[in-house]
RNA sequence: GGAGAGGACAGGACGGUCGCCGGCUCGGAUGCAAGGGUCGCCAUACCGACCCGCAAGCAUCCGGGCGGGAGGAAAGUCCGGGCUCCGAAGGACACGGUGAUGGGCAACACCCACCGGCCGCGAGGCCAGGGAAAGUGCAACAGAAAGCAGACCGCCGCACGGGCCUGCCCGUGCGGUAAGGGUGAAACGGCGAGGUAAGAGCUCACCAGCAGGCCGGGUGACCGGCCUGGCUAGGCAAACCCCACCGGGAGCAAGGUCAAACAGGGAGCAGUGACGGUGUCCCCGCGCGCAAGCGCUGGGCCGUCCGCGGGUCGGUCCGGUCCGCUAUCGACUUCCGGGUAGACUGCUGGAGGAGUUGAGCAAUCGGCUUCCUAGAGAAAUGGCCGUCGCCUGCAUGCGCAGGAACAGAACCCGGCUUACACGUCCUCUCCAACC
RNA sequence: CGCGGGGUGGAGCAGCCCGGUAGCUCGCGAGGCUCAUAACCUCGAGGUCGCAGGUUCGAAUCCUGUCCCCGCCA
């Protein structure tokens, strides 16, 4: 019951947690989604999000930023520990809940394989 | 029934479930949090006894309940205000804006009423709607001529020459003429009569339009009438401009508050110079000029500086170090203790909504009753499912599939503009038919 | 959020203030020169002036609305 949960502490919510994971430029991406990631010391993932105005007016900003969060929330617990993942919608791509939730859980664990390679 | 005109409303409804934001409330865990009173004693403290309290509160974390959570345009940011800070800043000029009149309003470029012009058979609609008889300017091409008008053709007169069926025709020159032709977006009123060589507001009547005066109506823009004048004054001010009125600048990322410590920072006084200067001017001085006035490495005045600039290393404004420049090498003493990041605040109850009533043609204003309706902050208002209603297609008995616009609060209001699916209601006009 | 600048041939820019003719460089096409290519010379094509209204006789130009692009402050 309290896997499907989204406080506040899931989030990214500092500049200095978002200039981080863009300094480490380890990003993922597919069709949908661009994935910036950095580890984080926090016993779970937390999500960030980009959308800016290339990808259209407030009304679909505001589609992508609730669908991305929704698929967050539902996802979670198949998302790795650890790792914060800022997400920006590709320009171009339309808002679907279910490609998100097949996508986000994806790019997640390959942003944390990659993670781990470039820590060697 | 058809075609329209004006205005108002609305922006699917109900429910389940998993989440998000903030409000109120209840509970749990941990930490902090508290002792007081009376008696004994001469008395205070200590001490002893007894009684009351041991959780109200605060902080962090967790959980439950209740009710709330995008718009008519939240949009564009085009106007107007509130609010906040800045400024030594008052006036004139400059610069920008507005533009018939009266009213409304906190204010407006908004609204209402009315006036004028244009469009429509009409209901109605549109108008940046002051000034072109203050000044400067603009008008390609065409055309004879385009702004104190203008002679290409035509018409008329005179002179000369020629022809000759001799009072007619042709050519040339000079002059008169704006009635006719043709050009243009635009050619200096219309029409009739007189007049004339031909013509012409040259003169006259009427009409249109203009200026002045008087009378009547209206708060007023203006309207109606009469008289007189002179007959024409053209268009463009969303060209410069003139007139009247209005305007200081920046914006809630405005602005305010907050821990500790030092390095360090800041301010004032005195002194001394350097640099710069309000869009322009103001007071003084000097120069030029008859004067109005004009000019000035000027002064006064105001501001800044008690080093400045650059490279490099580390880093939160900053510090270390090196180099260059220079006029004074930045004294002494007193006082204050900041900013950034972060957190809190500003932050939502207001020129507010609904109903009713009074004033008013109306916009609007007043009285009474009643209601509380989003406050995020890398930024909530969402996901899934069901039932009903609407539209489209298949079908037309049930049903099945699909669709539902424009668009997302960010300090708050009043407007304007732009976008918009399915719709609902009211008032009015024209046409057709029937009673 | 606030503010500023700009949309003109295929590309980059003038013209806009002060309204009547859209011009420059490169590129493109044809011809010439050359044994040939480049360069050079000559000629030519190509523009709804972002879009919609308005003012004007007339708008790339002036005014209003709208769409898009770029930049700046915090």
């Amino acid at each position: 019951m309290t896997a499907q949960r989204f406080r506040p502490e899931y989030r990214i919510r500092r500049s200095r947690d978002f200039r981080r994971a863009y300094q480490l430029r380890a990003t993922v991406s597919d069709r949908l989604l661009l994935v910036f990631a950095h580890p984080n010391d926090l016993p779970h993932p937390r999500l960030g999000l980009s959308v800016s105005r290339k990808v259209g007016r407030a009304v679909v900003r505001n589609r992508w930023k609730r669908l991305i969060r929704e698929a967050f929330r539902l996802t979670r617990p198949r998302l790795p520990q650890g790792i914060d993942l800022v997400v920006i919608p590709r320009q171009g791509a339309e808002p679907d809940l279910s490609g998100l939730m097949d996508s986000l859980p994806r790019l997640a664990h390959r942003a944390a394989r990659k993670l781990v390679q470039e820590s060697r």
